[in-house]
DNA sequence: GCCGCTACATTACAGTCGTAATGGAGGTGG
DNA sequence: CCACCTCCATTACGACTGTAATGTAGCGGC
């Protein structure tokens, strides 16, 4: 080999070039062209670890998520702070305050429009909505709100709207305290 | 002329017809030959009274968010009904519960994927949701709710997450009497 | 030496894209 | 009657799409 690459370190590497471009580019998938130059490699490249694009885009989907989830769950594991400062965490983990997470953002957007066809995308956001409401009912729970559930569930659709305020709005259209005051009662 | 149109109604016919391609096709934009197919036109004709494919989907935007605002103007002028029965009456105006709402929710959700580049769909996202953000504080006002802004900031967003949990997951996953439960005191 | 393998690069191809160009049908004013 | 207009259908074109096909450079085993 050319070079030393442990295995799948092409395949994330490509996976970030597509978060990359759907972060900065038009919300629409890239062209194999286009993912190649921004990853660096050729179109070949890409056909050799990816049998299809649909294969590519579903593999940075999966790699994106799960990104995602582990900070989520780095930010929940924290018991020492309180409910509404893990919440906090949460939310803004969740926000495209920088790069990373606007591309992780724009990502879910993108490819929550191509859900309604593709059952598979649907599933998987299914599944992540799935892992966020257990954190957030979590953290209601410690925090003796009333109906944790619901509370959960509004917040998991309130991030929904704030993400795409954030990033079509900017960042100063979100007041994540104001939000967090409203579902819970002030310490 | 072969046949009786009035002004523009060409134009709202290809418009609805770039709506119902949008809810039962993929979140991508259709392409011209099956707009027209769709509309039950020529390309030559959507050239005819478009300059460009990007003033089609702009006026196919505006389209829908004048049908969607007239509708929610509708819904807040009953002043007979409680603040309550007209946010709820709202937030069933907005989620994607018919074809023609899903349409609508699917235009949006296709239009915001491109906000990001192009500014003047931006633009019409931030006055749609200036409209929706005013109708709901001023029933949040009539209902007494401390911080009424606050609460319409949390509602228009948590409507966005229920857009697209309806869209993508069902009608049964959205629980509207809960969520107007958690921001309006119960009467 | 040689085979086979992985990991690419390059090229070719069939199809789709938006749009420009052209032409025709019918109605209207002079 | 003829020019002129709107409205529309058809065709053509260049750019771009995803992918198949082919070629090649390096390496490990025998």
């Amino acid at each position: 080999m050319r070079e030393r690459w442990m295995p799948d370190a092409r395949r994330t590497a490509v996976a970030d070039a597509v978060g990359r471009l759907l972060m900065r580019g038009h919300g629409t998938f890239p062209g194999m062209r286009e993912i190649a130059a921004e990853a660096g490699v050729t179109t070949g490249t890409l056909q050799h670890h990816f049998s299809t694009k649909e294969e590519m885009l579903l593999f940075a989907l999966e790699h994106h998520c799960r990104r995602c989830a582990d900070r989520l769950r780095a930010q929940s594991g924290e018991d020492a702070r309180s409910p509404r400062q893990v919440l906090s965490a949460i939310v803004r983990a969740l926000l495209p305050l920088d790069e990373e997470r606007a591309a992780e953002t724009s990502v879910a957007k993108a490819f929550m429009s191509h859900a309604t066809t593709h059952p598979g995308f649907a599933e998987h956001y299914r599944a992540q909505r799935e892992i966020l409401l257990d954190l957030l009912r979590e953290q209601f729970e410690r925090a003796d709100v009333p109906r944790p559930a619901v509370a959960a569930t509004i917040l998991s659709q309130a991030i929904d709207g704030m993400r795409t305020d954030c990033l079509l709005l900017g960042p100063d259209a979100v007041q994540i305290d104001a939000v967090l005051d409203q579902l819970l009662p002030r310490a």
